[in-house]
DNA sequence: AAAGAAATAGGAATAATTCCTAACTAGGAG
DNA sequence: CTCCTAGTTAGGAATTATTCCTATTTCTTT
């Protein structure tokens, strides 16, 4: 089930909760657990219809933005064009590892903080808000090919 | 004019030079030289029409697609959504700064490359090819609305 | 239980990019 | 210099991803 600390967190900042989106949050949730591969729209929207067949893509693009807003989740854009998106564990930061072959992602641990505060120095008038670092490559499997 | 040397390497490499493909690359070099903000496919287009009327849109992302894969241009992929290009000087690589509110890039200097080594060390089955580092925030401009 | 503000479905609209095909052309061979 | 051909182009159609629109529904507070 959804851990309660996702919807009191919803509530806390005042987002309604609806069916659609306890649907939508609970499909971020299963997906973190087995792997935390991200997911896009099209894929949620899916996942959810098998539960909650009316749900609309709006909808799901709704919802996707509305946790975003609310740090719920971590929208991503890497080189292949479509959006993914991961729910954002408490106390947990991480990058990723994508296969330009397959699509595959993987979360790296590191991150470049220190490059981060430098340039916040050095940009003194630029507020930082976040940032992303990906590698790309091919994985085992791909490099094959 | 364009330096010889990306019409050199372009020969060198076997790309056909065609006069639309000049002309992209003449925008590419003058947007290098003026401060070296990206530009989208779109922006291309324009600013070739106006000495090469007849350019279709397509032609142009097929030049882009073509110069990064023979690695004339780096291919960026922003948080909003349309795709980006700028020439690639030899011997420089930099990432960028991005503002979410009016879209400006800045260059940064840094890169990760301590975290790519470890990277390349821990996945060794993984055959990295590039990868992207961008920092998001507001400009002193944007910070104040 | 009622009211109001916010969210939803579904389809239309938009934006970015790619595909398709007939016509054209750069560049090497003769 | 001319010819040939594989690669390239224009233009519009198609596709993909995302957002907009609006009448209807539904949370949440009272």
């Amino acid at each position: 089930m959804i851990p309660g600390e996702f919807l009191k967190r919803l509530k806390r900042l005042g987002v309604r909760l609806t069916p659609q989106r306890q649907e939508i949050l609970q499909v971020l949730w299963e997906r973190a657990q087995s792997g935390g591969q991200p997911v896009n729209a099209e894929e949620v929207m899916k996942c959810v219809r098998t539960r909650y067949p009316g749900i609309s893509l709006d909808t799901v693009y709704r919802t996707l933005a509305t946790f975003t807003r609310e740090g719920i989740v971590n929208e991503l854009q890497f080189k292949d064009q479509s959006r993914r998106y991961e729910l954002v564990i408490q106390g947990e930061h991480h990058h990723h590892l994508v296969c330009l072959g397959c699509g595959y992602v993987r979360e790296i641990a590191y991150c470049p903080e220190d490059i981060i505060e430098r340039v916040r120095e050095s940009y003194a008038d630029f507020k930082i808000e976040e940032h992303s670092f990906t590698i790309y490559g091919y994985c085992a499997q791909c490099r094959e090919d």
